[in-house]
DNA sequence: GGGTTGCGTAAGTCATGACTTACGGTAAGT
DNA sequence: ACTTACCGTAAGTCATGACTTACGCAACCC
């Protein structure tokens, strides 16, 4: 169910940035390549899950843009992608900005009645 | 599982938030309410699921601080909290600056040596 | 006061997804 | 070449949470 909203600039929308961010677990993972980047088993050493976790992890954060692989070896380094919270920042923008203005244009409207 | 991050300003901290913006349906809600306020009902009525549904995710959605309830007679008037989604502005703001900081002093150090 | 409208809560069902172990495949070390 | 690290995927288990119907309660209407 995705109640698309009747959106004429058609963005990406922030639905898998959201779903991969809701998990603890996921957002731990972006705080911790938020300090640097790190391979799949330096990562799933700083926690008490199993290391094909992490691997699942790290795919749904990939597949929602925020955090991109570079093979070394036979090693993954991840990384935080720079702007993989783009989507879901402009969202919360565009929502709260917009309930803003119109809740000061209501405002204002009922003040010169 | 928490994975408390030694944090030292010890803010809120958004997961409430995304829990609750986790949900498409709650997402929906939200859209809708940033329109206008209105009562359990009038949104209910824009949506393919029960009145109790909803009454369960506005019941997630106030324990999140995204929005708020006004009693009128016998109706509840929930509407957008102003700022509820700042726990989770800050969050991105501040792990994805510091990111791309850390990044550019690791380029900059690089490209000294 | 009796009926009606508007809500929240309780209890139970069912799907989603976060984990596990087991396995296969590629690149580096000796 | 053989072994060893490193990683992704498959398959199965189990908890969480999004939904339903049924119910109880407070506020308006006649």
């Amino acid at each position: 169910m995705t109640y698309a909203t009747p959106n004429a600039t058609s963005a990406p929308g922030p639905d898998p940035v959201i779903a991969a961010l809701a998990d603890p677990t996921r957002r731990a993972i972006v705080e911790r390549l938020g300090t640097a980047p790190a391979s799949v088993s330096a990562i799933a050493a700083g926690f008490p899950v199993s290391r094909p976790a992490i691997s699942q992890h790290l795919r749904v954060l990939g597949d929602a843009g925020l955090v991109t692989v570079r093979a070394e070896g036979t090693r993954r380094i991840y990384a935080l992608a720079p702007d993989g919270a783009a989507p879901l920042r402009d969202w919360l923008d565009r929502l709260w900005d917009d309930a803003l203005h119109a809740f000061a244009e209501k405002a204002r409207e009922e003040a010169s009645t």
